[in-house]
DNA sequence: GCCTGGAGCGTACGTCCGTACACTCTCCGT
DNA sequence: ACGGAGAGTGTACGGACGTACGCTCCAGGC
C-alpha cells in the first residue's frame, strides 16, 4: 500500500478470475457480477477498471495466449537439434491435449471469438506467428507452417477423442511432415 | 396441411433459424425469443417443440455436423485413386477455410461446447469417426488418423490467417503425410 | 351437432444482467 | 489544519431472459 489506497493487483486479479470463470462456464457464462464475486472485488470495480466486458475478455485472452506461446518458445528454445525439436513438438502436443482441460477450453473459446471478431483474430494471428517463428528456429518456413497446422490438428483431435491416440502416432506424423525434402 | 393443424416443418425451421442465429451472434447470443422471431414462430413454440435451449442446440449441431460430413464423404467417395483422394482432401481444406465464414464459425462453436460438455463431445467424436472412415477408403488407418488431424489444423489456420496460405502448401503437406512408408 | 382431447399459443413472473451515477474516504498541497 | 481532487464503491434502474401455465380452437368420435 505504498500509495495508500490504490491496489495495482486488483486489475490482474480480475483478469485471473475472468479466465477461471471462462474455464468453468464459458465466455457465455461470464458476467460482471460473477467475475467480481470470484475476484473478491465489488461490482463497481468492474466498470471502473474495464470499459466493458469486451475489454476484460480481450485482456484475458491476451494474457492466456501469451502464456501458452511462452511455453511453446521455451520448449523449442531448449532444443538444439532437429530431432530434439521433434521431441519437443510431440511433448507440446501431448501436453496441450493432456488432462488439463483448462488450456483446451480457453483455446476453443478464443478461436470461437476469433472466428467472428477481427480484434480476437488479431490475437490468434500474433499467437500463430510467434509459434511459427519458434518452429523456424529448427525448420524451414514452409515446413514450420505445415508443422504448426499439424500440431493444432493433433492437439484438438487428441483432446476430443474418447481414446486419445498414442504418442507413437504423433511422433510418426511429425516425422513425416518434417522429413527432409527429396 | 394434410392433418389440418399440425405443421411438421415448424421444428425444422426453428433449427435452421437457430443455426443462422449462431452464425450471426454465437451460441452466447441465442435466445428463445431471437430464434422464434427469426423463424417466424411464436415464442410459445420454443418450449413446445424443445424441452429447452440445450435440446435445440444439440439438434442444430447434429444437423450441422451431418451436413459437413456428408460433403466430406461425397468428395472422398468420388475419388478412385490415392492421388485423386489427395486432390479431394486439398479441395476440402480450401473449401472449409474459404470465404464461407458460416462453417468455420459453426465448427468452432461446436468444438467449444464439446470441450466442456460430453453430450457435444459425442457429436464431434462421431463426426471425426466418420471422416476417418472415409479417409480409410484410400489410406491405411494410421495415415487416415494423421491426415484427419492435418486437415483440421490446415483448415483452422488457413481460415484464421490474414494471408491464407497457397494451395501448394496444402498439397505438399498432404503429400508428406500420405507418402508411402519406406 | 355436440363433446372432448390435445396441439399450439400469448402472457406474465421472477431472475439476472450491464451500466450510470451519487457517494465516501484517503492523501497531498498548502 | 484543512480543503479539494480523484480513486474506488454501493445501489438502483431499465431491459432481456427462460419458463410455467391458462387459454384457444380444430379433428374426430359419437
Amino acid at each position: 500500500m505504498a500509495t495508500g489506497r490504490t491496489d495495482p493487483e486488483r486489475r490482474d486479479r480480475i483478469i485471473d478470475a475472468a479466465l477461471d470463470l471462462i474455464v468453468d462456464e464459458g465466455v457465455a457464462g461470464v458476467s460482471h457480477r460473477k467475475v467480481a464475486a470470484r475476484a473478491g472485488v465489488p461490482l463497481g470495480s468492474m466498470t471502473y477498471h474495464f470499459s466493458g466486458m469486451d475489454e476484460l475478455l480481450h485482456e484475458a485472452f491476451t494474457r492466456f495466449s501469451g502464456t501458452i506461446v511462452a511455453v511453446f518458445e521455451e520448449r523449442l528454445g531448449a532444443a538444439t537439434t532437429p530431432d530434439e525439436a521433434r521431441e519437443a513438438v510431440a511433448d507440446l502436443v501431448h501436453h496441450l491435449s493432456g488432462g488439463n482441460q483448462r488450456e483446451l477450453i480457453l483455446t476453443h473459446e478464443l478461436y470461437t471469438l476469433a472466428a467472428r471478431r477481427p480484434a480476437y483474430r488479431e490475437l490468434t494471428r500474433t499467437w500463430m506467428g510467434r509459434s511459427r517463428r519458434a518452429l523456424e528456429w529448427h525448420f524451414d518456413p514452409a515446413t514450420a507452417r505445415q508443422l504448426d497446422a499439424l500440431i493444432e490438428g493433433l492437439s484438438i483431435h487428441r483432446a476430443l477423442e474418447t481414446e486419445p491416440h498414442e504418442r507413437a502416432l504423433t511422433v510418426e506424423a511429425i516425422a513425416r511432415i518434417t522429413a527432409p525434402r527429396p
